[in-house]
DNA sequence: GTCTATAGGTGGATAGAC
DNA sequence: GTCTATCCACCTATAGAC
């Protein structure tokens, strides 16, 4: 019962997120949203920014899910792959919630929330895996830090190239994942 | 002596939008850093959508007198290379504004500004004109529509990545701008 | 745990004197 | 055009009854 409702609240939190930003999301929106005052918010998250932090560990730990099903025996990069489509994915359907890396206040929020920073981990490690491993077997260029590499996939999820080509409104989103895709594992130039 | 001014206000709100960005950024803030009252600054902006518009139409000013020097008879795809170096150059510093592209009074300011809207138009014409150029000479990738190129490159201006290996702290500005440039034309895939 | 009501603070914008 | 002083709306968070 308490489960459900707080799982509506980050639910909520996340679609806000997503929708208008940290900063333009209020507390009060979340709580009309959900349907309860406000007041009953904070009996549940003591402030906006672990509201935030939340909605974070939801969707990390439904990239965890993604990637436990992906298959462990194929080549790493396609693996990869499938994690940056699955997030472009998201993206595109408007559920990527996300924040301002430069507040510090909620900085400091999600690097004390101890879920948010062992799913973190969790996933870089799963990742990170992947990624020495398909650049030892010259599917990804060796020449790059895996670890730049991981901040690039990262990247994707709060790519603007995606929003610049949804506001354009002249390709379905099908075609603007695949070319995000395409240009993050192929490069712009010609091949 | 206004211009001087107004010059002085712009850029301080290019430093701000740079390093805490729109919403996070006060007007008390600017006009504290100018020096002036707020009510000054008020005189000489309309409102806080204007400040931000100000800003943007500052760094696209910018971004053309670059292009404007680079040389007319190079390859297409080595002068793009330039812009977009340029572009993580300025961001690498922290002196590029970002704006969140969800903001509907924002964007309605941006649009009715015609200062804003020419430089966008006129460097939109000169980067697509070298793009179309550059995949006609199959430099960059003839598959992807030009636009969907244009907007990638537009894309780095804000690109998480650069914070991300800023914050890691692990390169010098150097080779976060080689590697985000590198990651950009050439892709993550081995060649 | 839910509510109503409100405290406490902040930020964009303005009034009006000089 | 610059200032001081202020308005007013909104936002995070809390008090206190039920």
């Amino acid at each position: 019962m308490l489960q459900v409702r707080e799982d509506a609240i980050v639910h909520a939190v996340n679609r806000l997120l997503a929708e208008k930003g940290f900063d333009a999301m209020t507390v009060d929106e979340v709580a009309a949203q959900v349907g309860i005052a406000k007041a009953s918010l904070y009996k549940h998250f003591p402030s906006k920014e672990d509201l935030a932090a939340a909605a974070m560990v939801r969707v990390m730990r439904r990239a965890q899910d993604f990637i436990s099903e992906l298959p462990a025996d194929a080549a790493p990069v396609e693996n990869l792959r499938a994690v940056v489509r699955w997030v472009l994915q998201v993206k595109l359907a408007g559920d990527m919630p996300t924040l301002p890396s430069q507040n510090s206040s909620l900085r400091a929020t999600l690097m004390g929330n101890p879920d948010y920073m062992d799913g973190l981990m969790e996933i870089s490690d799963q990742l990170g895996g992947w990624i020495e491993a398909a650049q030892a077997r010259n599917e990804l260029s060796p020449t790059l830090p895996a670890i730049a590499i991981l901040y690039t996939f990262y990247a994707r999820a709060c790519d603007s190239v995606v929003e610049f080509l949804q506001m354009g409104g002249l390709f379905p989103d099908e075609q603007i994942m695949e070319m995000v895709l395409t240009t993050c594992f192929e490069g712009l130039n010609a091949r």
